[in-house]
DNA sequence: TCCTCTATTTGCGTAGACGCAAAGAAATTA
DNA sequence: TAATTTCTTTGCGTCTACGCAAATAGAGGA
């Protein structure tokens, strides 16, 4: 039995130009779950048996190296698709999924996506757009990580919380969720010194607005340029 | 009318465990092609219409960005899959593809997607299994630019590039396309100056032995010593 | 065989990024 | 309220990696 209703869905762009019957098919197989603050949705290198809707709240998607590095693969936001190696026929998550604050999360059990993708078409091609453009994303990081230098990296990764979770104040661009220098740090693949020293810099140009776990993009115009200056400009 | 066997596709891993009538299937909407060495097989930003089985040869995929820095993707091997941008529902290629030698590409329209998904079960399967493969690979690619210094990233290019097309010779496992070091330093995220430098080194340490454009790894081993190598060891 | 082009090596100076360290500030707990 | 913890800022010294430049060496064409 669904415990969720219909409407929570429907408001998603991706289920946005779904059937109610599918949506009702998805639910069926469904269960939501709470996640308090902090806690492990699911684990790297865990076996994978289920994939996750994040229905309202805020996840970091962590990946972590033999060697104990770590780097912030993406945030995920209200309406996003989560864990969904099974798509990929991979067996084991291959990151953590971290609750950032409380979160809502419609579980599904890997056994029912075999189904859910032949009888729900819409939904297996909504999951492969997204791999499509998570995996792009990706790439982009790449070269970004190649090619860039660490105040660019920063920028970037500033202005990408800021279209993921940005929400409109009187001071500007507020990031919704508490996010740490080091985790910045985490996003850009730099030191938590050089975020600290940066923001510090963007602050008295009147770019950014800092506070502790907190970051206020009053300036995304100037960000972007400076996101978007190349090394002999 | 498939222009090519049955026997071609059977040697491949991707294709061994499928059905003769599948594979004839796959090869009634498959049309051979052949692309001469520095070719363009597709283009970074073009509209996708066809996804590509390479059949012989090795082809080099290259990422550009706007301000005109590249990275080398991946490289695509005998039996690979390339362009499938269709399975992630993009329209573009988010690369472009280049052969490094002359090449036999197998090439489908994209139009016969749906019907080789749904009919062939077992392809859409591979597909999909190779896109989490790269997936995967490309996060670990990004962690590695994150937390590890130029000397491993380079090493660690040069490991992949024996994994995939390394062919055993008396000196060593050789690298079986032309490569130039400005080619390796675009794998690495780093410059030609670099790995100059580095392989003078490994050189003198009997690790690897090097030509104009051709690299032979002489110590594998001591090569992934260098790799895993830690910042404070 | 010579010439040209492309690839490679190496030196040198510089700056960008990091490590270490210590102090300051904000939140949490006792 | 004090004590503790966590997060942030900033300074300073160092070294890695890069840019620039010039020399060297193969490969291929005329």
């Amino acid at each position: 039995m669904p415990s969720l209703d219909r409407s929570v869905l429907e408001r998603l762009p991706t289920f946005r130009r779904m059937a109610g019957e599918d949506i009702d098919m998805l639910l069926k197989d469904a269960h939501p779950s709470r996640f308090s603050k902090n806690s492990e949705i699911f684990s790297q290198g865990e076996e994978a048996r289920s994939f996750f809707l994040l229905i309202s709240g805020h996840v970091r998607v962590v990946r972590t190296s033999a060697q104990g590095d770590k780097v912030i693969v993406r945030h995920i936001n209200e309406g996003e698709l989560m864990g969904i190696a099974i798509a990929m026929e991979r067996a084991v998550y291959p990151a953590s999924a971290i609750a950032i604050v409380e979160c809502l999360v419609l579980n599904w059990p890997n056994s029912a996506w075999p189904s859910l993708k032949s009888k729900v078409p819409g939904f297996g091609t909504a999951v492969y757009r997204t791999i499509g453009q998570r995996f792009q994303e990706t790439h982009d990081r790449v070269l970004e990580m190649a090619s860039e230098q660490v105040e660019q990296r920063v920028a970037r990764a500033m202005l990408r919380l800021m279209n993921e979770a940005g929400r409109q104040t009187a001071d500007g661009m507020e990031i919704d969720f508490p996010i740490t220098r080091q985790e910045i740090a985490e996003m850009a693949g730099t030191t938590l010194h050089m975020v600290s020293r940066l923001l510090s810099v963007w602050k008295d140009q009147g770019l950014v607005r800092g506070a502790r776990q907190k970051i206020v993009i009053s300036n995304p115009h100037g960000l972007m340029r400076v996101a978007e200056r190349h090394r002999d400009e």
